[in-house]
RNA sequence: GCACAGGUGGGUGAGUGGUUAAAGCCAACAGACUGUAAAUCUGUCCCUCCUAGCGAGGUACGAAGGUUCGAAUCCUUCCCUGUGCA
């Protein structure tokens, strides 16, 4: 009989470069190099873009939303069906957002209490309530191998007592997040497809699978490996205010957690307030755990962050900028939708390596776009990953060899072939 | 030929005497997008001028004429389109 260990998702450092770092995560499905980008998949799609081409983009883990899942389908019937991996056949890591989140975006949606949060389904206006322990039940079932505590986003802008007071909530709620976690984590769905005996060799087998190897893509491979958990987050609030910031790590840190995440950035304030409540938040977290900073940001940004010692990001950026006409490039951004590009028959981007820039041109995909056609959306959305995933790609190539001084510079634009 | 029904801005299509340069939608053009209520949202979209504004002129609802203080809206004739009957 097979006895469910639970060892945390664990964490190495290969490298340190000034305050950025390169290292390894550990998932029950599959190691990361971080710093790592994840691309969003809220509602167990990455939009657009089928799971084998992501694994050939070279995504390590991509983001579900637990909110949106625990709508549609619900909760249960991923559980039933094995989990979001089985579910949704994707055999690398998987991280959930808690619902946090919605507790910002959905403000004429919701109702915060001490005991948790009421939210209007955005679908068909029923009435569903979200606890620190509801929103761990439904992220165990779901099965993600990283979970985050349930918090709320402070909104911005918003006065000191107001930041303190979703902070002292958030904080809270952390420890109920962890206290409902530690008792129930045991219930995650894959155990039942454990494999006694195996560790590494299965994280990697999964990873040759997902390289290409259709005939062995199926569900049955979604098996992780025994010895791992879930690994529930904590996240770190305290508005734009350096001092709460610092508390809000202290307390979450007092709670424990193995991996910590900054949250409540990017909610509208000014990108020198964000990059600054970055840069003093992560002088308080610890050096050896994964620090996440959450919904962040342009390719600027994230090499920026990456460099101040930011671990794992997500953003939905781009993904929906390509699913709006907006390309990101080596040499800036695309409109692809502008008259401009009509008669353009060069690449998208001549320094791109993806698929997209090598076979159409500017003149084809202003075109899809124009015309509405929805090869747009995923020929769009394959381009902007391939750059944000080959960016955070040489953002590490550049840790590890140890290229400070071309960091920020070097990494951003792309040698000639 | 006769009888109905129609002709509105790039396209559709509201509007049947006055806050109508003319709704809405589409197209076109530009902008936004950062733990996804997002294949979404916002703006511009007749011409000219400027102090750039709920600014000033001009032109405009098939054509020409008429009624009226005032017409896309009412009348007359003509042109054109669709349907039906010969």
């Amino acid at each position: 009989m097979l006895q469910f260990q639970t060892v945390p998702v664990s964490f190495h450092i290969e490298k340190v470069n000034g305050k950025a770092r390169a290292g390894r995560l550990f998932t029950p499905h599959g190691e990361i190099a971080t710093p790592v980008f994840m691309p969003v998949g809220t509602l167990a799609s990455v939009k657009g873009i089928p799971q084998d081409t992501l694994e050939e983009l070279g995504a390590q883990i991509i983001l579900g939303n637990t909110y949106h899942l625990y709508l549609r389908p619900g909760v249960e019937t991923v559980r039933r069906l094995g989990g979001l991996h089985r579910f949704m056949s994707w055999h690398r890591a998987i991280l959930t957002d808690s619902g946090g989140f919605q507790v910002f975006s959905l403000n004429e949606l919701r109702k915060v209490t001490e005991e948790g949060v009421t939210f209007r389904s955005h679908l068909d206006g029923s009435s569903h309530f979200f606890s620190p322990e509801s929103a761990m039940e439904a992220q165990i079932g779901l099965g993600a191998d990283i979970i985050m505590a349930f918090d709320e986003c402070t909104e911005f802008p918003a006065g000191r007592d107001r930041v303190r007071a979703s902070m002292e909530l958030t904080l809270r709620w952390a420890e109920r997040s962890k206290k409902y976690f530690e008792e129930h984590k045991q219930e995650v769905p894959w155990k039942e497809y454990s494999v006694p005996g195996t560790q590494y060799s299965v994280v990697n087998e999964l990873h040759a699978a997902g390289s290409g190897d259709v005939a062995s893509a199926g569900t049955g491979n979604c098996v992780p490996s025994t010895g791992y958990s879930q690994a529930l987050f904590g996240i770190v609030q305290g508005g734009m205010d350096r001092e709460l910031r610092k508390e809000s790590a202290e307390r979450t840190i007092e709670i424990g957690f193995p991996g910590y995440a900054i949250g409540g950035l990017s909610v509208g304030e000014p990108r020198e307030l964000t990059r600054e409540i970055v840069e003093s938040t992560l002088e308080h977290l610890p050096k050896d755990k994964p620090r996440y900073l959450m919904g962040v940001g342009t390719p600027e940004e994230i090499v920026e962050y990456a460099s101040l010692g930011v671990d794992m990001m997500d953003c939905v950026l781009p993904t929906r900028a390509a699913r709006h006409g907006l390309l990101f490039t080596s040499e800036g951004k695309v409109s692809i939708k502008q008259a401009r590009y009509a008669q353009d028959q060069g690449p998208l981007d001549p320094n791109c390596p993806c698929r997209v820039c090598r076979r159409y041109s500017r003149a084809y995909l202003r075109h899809l776009y124009a015309a509405n056609e929805v090869l747009a959306q995923v020929l769009n959305t394959i381009h902007n990953l391939t750059f944000y995933l080959d960016l955070m790609a040489r953002v590490r190539h550049s840790i590890q060899l140890g290229e400070e001084s071309r960091f920020l510079s070097g990494v951003w634009s792309r040698p000639k072939p």
